[in-house]
DNA sequence: CTGGACTCTCTCCCAGGGGGAGAGTCCACG
DNA sequence: CGTGGACTCTCCCCCTGGGAGAGAGTCCAG
């Protein structure tokens, strides 16, 4: 009494016969009888609600290792937080959703704004530097923890707007090195802050106005003019945040100025 | 002059180069040139914005043949309806990210309520009915419909609650047959509304309290008493809508009965 | 005891990539 | 004019989380 074919157990719990038997297959969701002769499997019903707890996580999409893990985990305190970080990665996967949509309607509206681009020989500086190795897409959160950290350690003996430099190959590939940093007198050496030194480089300057979603556009734009000034690139993109979030809440006067190391092609 | 390298084009486009390769073999991004005796893929500046769309669709996980639809349509506004229709399913999923979300939260809360089930014989009827075969994930959709049409051919005639009758297999695989129904002295046939006979059938019967979206526990309840109690189900499952959004916006006080034909087994 | 429904394992397929091997190419520096 | 290093080519296998179907074995009620 109280075991279940595998057809039985689908229809009870909505998995697919062949769902189930992958289950299996994963040490996911073993059933409770499995005949040695003929490989038939036989599920309890005390089954029945871990089948949906692990039908609701796939619904949103969790890997079937993480579920694994998270099943696994007896106390219920534990097991509750591993489902919130689940829930706050969809969170942070819906935001990016956003930024896709709102860069899209950008790139979709015909904007044949043309971009002004100035060549500018940049000296070396020493400024106050937060940097890591991040994944392309915890870029964001990495940078308000850090610029966080570094408006701490300097805050009003900043001496310029803050500003960033990061590897092409944060957005090439998954991960990259990335600094960002506020410019002062004497940087000081607390925590992650610590001073560096941006090499000195020329650069190819354009502004972008408005929030960051859009901003593949301009850089888009800048990659055009860098190629057709027969210039080529060279490491990593710099950013400047002229008018930025600490200035002003209103996304559209944010003013952004990007860099690219350029040098001239024969 | 503006022709770039692969490499070039990636660092520009922030589309890795393997997936670069990809999108020429899918023709969906050709190379504006390609060497015939090397092999070696030349872009354009100009494809830059196109490769950015794309960079933006598979963000929002449209599948790459949709996106070669998109690209390939030259009318804007068609193109817009094109991507519009994406949101608009992007909408969709996240309403069942957030059903999931729900479901998830009450199947982990320990909540040992149990379940009264009753068995009743419940003799066949005829009433007003819209039926289809429908894909699971649709059916929400497809019910709103359906009852609205009912609705509006049934009216204030309705003898009772309305309710529905849903194949197994439109759980258990993709799709299956539906059917929703408003009982009614004297069924009319109007549209897609037609009398049906809902056939006699012994049913365990038990009640759901509250919003769909935790449906599915008292699914596996049901079952698990089924099971307990000997018995095995026998065809589709039916619902009846005893207290639901027609009678109160407040989700908490919804009823649903939930019918699941069974038969004894010795 | 037989037929139909059910179940088993096996292989192949899909999207949308990632990783690496081994060979060929490009180009700037010496 | 070489040559070395960076770049690129193709080819094959891997990943996740399934779906489809073949061919054989099993269960059970009539």
């Amino acid at each position: 009494m109280g075991v279940l074919t595998i057809g039985e157990f689908s229809r009870l719990t909505h998995l697919s016969v062949r769902t189930l038997r992958r289950y299996h297959e994963a040490a996911l969701l073993e059933p409770a009888v499995v005949d040695e002769i003929t490989g038939y499997r036989y599920y309890g019903v005390d089954q029945i609600p871990t089948a949906q707890v692990i039908h609701r996580l796939r619904e949103l999409d969790v890997p079937l290792s993480d579920v694994q893990r998270i099943l696994r985990t007896p106390d219920p305190g534990v097991r509750a937080a591993l489902v919130a970080d689940h829930l706050q990665r969809l969170e942070d996967e819906l935001d990016r959703t956003r930024a896709a949509v709102v860069a899209l309607r950008r790139l979709l509206r015909p904007d044949p704004a043309p971009i002004d681009v100035e060549l500018r020989a940049q000296p070396a500086r020493t400024v106050a530097a937060v940097e890591a190795v991040v994944r392309g897409r915890d870029v964001a959160t990495w940078y308000a923890g850090a610029m966080a950290e570094l408006e701490a350690a300097v805050g009003a003996a900043a001496t310029g707007p803050p500003g960033g430099c990061y590897d092409n190959a944060l957005f090439e590939q998954e991960r990259g090195h990335a600094l960002v940093y506020l410019p002062t007198a004497a940087p000081p050496r607390t925590g992650r802050v610590h001073p560096a030194t941006l090499p000195a480089a020329e650069l190819a300057v354009t502004t972008h106005v408005g929030e960051h979603d859009g901003i593949e556009v301009t850089y888009g734009a800048l990659g055009t003019w860098v190629v057709e000034n027969a210039m080529s690139v060279a490491g990593p993109v710099r950013e400047v945040y002229v008018v930025g979030p600490r200035d002003t809440s209103d996304p559209a006067a944010w003013r952004t100025e990007i860099g690219w190391p350029v040098f001239r092609v024969t």
